[in-house]
DNA sequence: CTACCATCCTGGTTGC
DNA sequence: TGCAACCAGGATGGTA
């Protein structure tokens, strides 16, 4: 599930609890994820300080003084609580993998129902030079058109599939793209090689746009995803065509009894919703 | 090289 | 109400 502002919102409630503490321990309930977890994990992590904690697209980087970066992706499905207060202990729910207690103090939980999440470490040094972060694109929220334009020009696929490509632009998921793609009323069906430099400045505008009112609301609660204190994010409220298939578009005047409102299609075997009568 | 497809897995929703 | 089919925010490896 979570894209971008998903992972930027659990990267931001986890930074009080574990950046710049210690992690004391690491209890890892189930190996089998989307990477098996490494039978080194929790050697690697017990007992270190961290130092920094990152997000490279739709991946967390959590950098610890013993020169290992944990890398972490929530999936489809993942989600993160932290419990810090003696008022709420952790009580283990299903489906969480790994509990992590720093000295904040804090226990930090990986709940995953799906296992399509990753976690694993790797030499800091080596993160850059290594998949997937040696393959990724520009993180969603440094790219601009000046970027984007010169990789669009060799792809004849729809702008909407090329922008789910995280080797063009790391952080864009399904949503965001279909969001971003409404609001710069470009239709998701042109070829990404066919669009201006003025469209992809317009395209890179909204993607901020987008992913900034996104993250300040906490990202979308659509099933999953939640913010590290167990409350949902609310960007859910405020989609202009995700999921609103039937729905009559709010830009447009046109009668949605006629156009059909909010059109619903299949790309790449992924829903893209767009509006017709704005997105050309 | 690009483009498309199936696959990993659980759980919620839809339709009969 | 019960049950089966289908669908979902992602990434990857295989094939054409």
């Amino acid at each position: 599930m979570p894209e971008l502002p998903e992972v930027e919102t659990i990267k931001r409630g986890l930074q009080p609890f574990l950046e710049q503490k210690t992690i004391q321990g690491l209890q890892v309930n189930r190996q089998d994820l989307r990477i098996p977890i490494p039978d080194n994990t929790r050697q690697m992590i017990q007992g270190q300080y961290v130092q920094f904690i990152k997000r490279h697209g739709k991946y967390l980087c959590v950098e610890l003084a013993n020169g290992q970066t944990i890398v972490w992706h929530m999936g489809m499905s993942g989600s993160v609580r932290v419990y810090h207060d003696d008022k709420e202990p952790y009580e283990p729910q299903k489906h969480d993998h790994i509990v992590m207690t720093t000295d904040a103090p804090a226990t930090i939980v990986f709940n995953d129902p799906r296992r399509f999440g990753m976690f694993y470490t790797h030499p800091t040094e080596q993160i850059q030079n290594t998949p997937p972060f040696s393959q990724m694109g520009c993180d969603a929220l440094q790219s601009t058109a000046k970027t984007l334009y010169p990789q669009l020009q060799n792809k004849k696929s729809p702008i909407k599939t090329v922008l789910l490509d995280q080797a063009i632009v790391a952080g864009l998921g399904n949503i965001y793209v279909c969001e971003a793609l409404y609001k710069a009323r470009i239709s998701p069906f042109k070829p990404a090689n066919a669009l201006s430099f003025s469209e992809v400045e317009t395209l890179s505008k909204h993607i901020d746009e987008i992913l900034a009112e996104a993250i300040q609301k906490g990202g979308s609660s659509l099933k999953d995803h939640r913010m590290t204190d167990g409350s949902m994010g609310y960007f859910q409220n405020f989609f202009g065509v995700y999921g609103k298939k039937g729905v009559a578009c709010p830009h447009c005047t046109c009668d949605p009894e006629q156009t059909g409102g909010i059109k619903q299609v299949k790309q790449a075997g992924r829903s893209t919703f767009y509006c017709s009568e704005k997105q050309k």
